[in-house]
RNA sequence: GCCGGCGUAGCUCAAUGGUAGAGCAACCGCCUUGUAAGUGGUAGGUUAUGGGUUCGAUUCCCAUCGUCGGCUCCA
């Protein structure tokens, strides 16, 4: 059984999707008048969608959920009864999304969740209390299992009816409820934790990027801490990718119309890419993907079967339009730098390239401190591409791959895009949340479009396979999530300053320049706090800034060539010889799983 | 794009239908300091932008831009 159907599975789901009925009872207590559409159990908690006449308030929050403790107290036994569709149409007469999801499981069509089905379902309704609810179930026995001390409703927000950006937007509110008080305690304390180490937050105070109102939405300044750590990360993939069969291509910010029209992208990816520029009576276009410009690399010689496989790598920045609502921090932004590579291989070599390209990628992210990785494998759509042969073969090669890096997979059937099949790799956090990064893709697409050929031992000439791969994806989401991962403590091989320099009195600043100089001169990133303030000052915005190292430098440092080391983590190690600590902080500085 | 909230100094936030205030940061001093904020002073705002209502708007209304929580979409 699968997390998702161990979940669904739970007591904990039960008494989630049961107390999403409570909020919809009390909801409409309040409302009478209200309508009432769908309210399952999600992964943390539930929502139930209403359409009242009025936007709710935080206050209606409180209200609503001190009456839903009432209905809590009141120990509602929920009773389920199958009903005809002409009955289940009588009970919610005035409820006309209700009337509509009956219609639905009449027909078949989609069940209450929104999910296709082929065939009439059974269907049943759950009474509890004064509330009747079209609904599958199951729940818990009566409301009085729920724990009304482990209930919060946490916030309301629009939603289309049935997901759908056409139809009439709802009100959603969401709520949370736990077996235990404790439960929800920490829930709630995680999601705190999440708010303090938001990489918006943080990019402010750690002075790591910004965008601006006048530069436009979704456009990413980095500021020189951001760029170091960025630099930072971008050289060790760079010397990654050279030492393992990559080569390096760079290509422009714009292509003309034509280029576009063979890719495809002026068909299938408009809507996302910026107004065309005009030229000397051409139109051209700001890149919104990198891939057309490879594959004309790979066209521009004749390729031998000896060639392959050929590795192309570039961190090319594109920009895609993307609707103002979804923007958010670095995580969605309208120009960003991909970490792309397209890989073109010969068919018999390509199993061997799977194998190499998720072993390289999971190197990469172990390196960035994710360990917890999960594989996610798409296979062929509905709507495809390409012959399915060969699509079975490639599918066939990545699940072979991920069974030999002995990775945890779930395979998600049809999901793939039109072009091939996919492998996802998502990372788990220093809060265990998700974050998809690599992804390695088939495409069966491009090669045909422009016609890429190589010619093998008969002479003949033979399409390759080719593989689009990115890896960290793109530069801001990765460093949005790495800042997230690491609350703004980057290990020490990242951190823009790697160590403070604190003189206690202004007569200890030559000495403090002097091992600055020394600590420079083995390779770190150093600063000396020449403010005239406190030593306890400087502490304290050492540590506010995250510096792994402060060295703090008095009477006694300077006359034993010592520096008396405080971590950031509060550790406080003491005094010790300079030399010491420059050989201590070049194991650490060298590491780079922190 | 859609629903709802928000937009006051570099940052975090007060206040009011009668021409805006604090702390931190910045700047200028004093203090010369031993593991998370020493101290005095100075400067800093067309209250996001544009309209409207009003004798008077930063406050009320509308639009635009930005932003936040979601929805839809996605690296």
């Amino acid at each position: 059984m699968s997390e998702k159907e161990l979940y669904e599975d739970s007591q904990l789901y039960r008494m989630r999707h049961s107390t999403a009925h409570v909020m919809a009872e009390a909801v409409l207590e309040k409302f009478p008048e209200g309508k009432v559409a769908i309210g399952p159990a999600i992964d943390d908690g539930f929502y139930y969608d209403f359409d009242l006449p009025r936007p709710l308030t935080p206050e209606d929050l409180k209200e609503i959920e001190q009456r839903m403790r009432k209905l809590i107290a009141g120990r509602e036994h929920f009773e389920r009864r199958e009903v005809s569709a002409e009955e289940a149409k009588q009970i919610f007469a005035d409820q006309p999304f209700k009337i509509e999801l009956i219609e639905g499981l009449e027909h078949g069509g989609m069940d209450e969740d929104g999910n296709p089905t082929d065939q009439p379902q059974v269907i049943s309704v759950y009474k509890s209390g004064k509330f009747v609810d079209l609904c599958r179930g199951p729940h818990v026995e009566h409301t009085g299992m729920i724990n009304p001390k482990a209930v919060k409703l946490m916030s309301v927000a629009g939603a289309y009816w049935r997901g759908d950006e056409n139809k009439p937007m709802l009100q959603r509110i969401y709520g949370t409820v736990w077996e235990t008080p404790e439960q929800l305690e920490e829930y709630l304390w995680k999601l705190e934790e999440a708010k303090r180490r938001d990489h918006r937050k943080l990019g402010k105070e750690l002075d790591l990027f910004s965008s601006n109102e006048e530069v436009g939405t979704g456009l990413i300044l980095w500021h020189p801490n951001g760029a170091r750590i960025r630099h930072l990360a971008e050289r060790f993939w760079e010397d990654e990718h050279l030492a393992h069969g990559y080569d390096f291509v760079y290509s422009p910010h714009i292509g003309k119309a034509s280029l576009w029209e063979t890719s495809g992208h002026l068909g299938f990816y408009k809507e996302n890419m910026y107004s065309p520029i005009e030229i000397e009576g051409q139109e051209y276009y700001i890149k919104p993907m990198n891939c057309p410009f490879h594959l004309h690399i790979y066209k521009n010689s004749l390729r031998s079967y000896r060639d392959l496989p050929l590795r192309y790598a570039e961190k090319g920045t594109v920009y895609r339009y993307e609707r103002s609502g979804v923007l958010h921090g670095l995580m969605r932004v309208r120009g960003f730098t991909q970490d792309d590579a397209h890989h073109f291989c010969r068919p018999d070599q390509m199993p061997d390239e799977i194998d190499f390209v998720l072993d390289f990628s999971l190197n990469i992210l172990r390196a960035f401190g994710f360990d917890k990785i999960r594989a996610f494998l798409s296979t062929m759509p509905e709507k495809s591409v390409g012959e399915p042969e060969h699509w079975h073969a490639a599918e066939a090669a990545l699940e072979a791959s991920l069974k030999r890096a002995n990775m945890s997979y779930e395979v998600d059937e049809g999901g793939g895009a039109f072009y091939g099949p996919k492998i996802d790799l998502k990372v788990s956090d220093a809060l265990g949340r998700e974050w998809q990064l690599s992804t390695i893709q088939f495409d069966f697409n491009l090669p045909e479009r422009f016609d890429l050929t190589y010619i093998g031992e008969d002479g003949q000439a033979h399409r390759p396979y080719m593989i689009h791969r990115a890896l960290l994806g793109s530069m801001e989401r990765f460093f949005g999530i790495l800042i997230e991962h690491y609350g703004g403590a980057f290990p020490v091989w990242l951190a823009p300053t790697q160590a403070v320099i604190i003189p206690i009195a202004d007569r200890h600043m030559d000495y403090a320049f002097e091992v600055a100089g020394k600590l420079k001169a083995a390779g770190m990133r150093v600063k000396v706090d020449e403010r005239a303030e406190r030593m306890n000052a400087k502490i304290r915005d050492a540590e506010k800034q995250k510096v792994p190292y402060m060295l703090v430098i008095g009477d006694k440092e300077m006359e034993q060539g010592q520096v008396a080391l405080r971590k950031r983590n509060g550790e406080n190690p003491g005094p010790m010889l300079l030399a010491d600590f420059m050989a201590m902080a070049k194991e650490e500085v060298e590491k780079k799983v922190s």
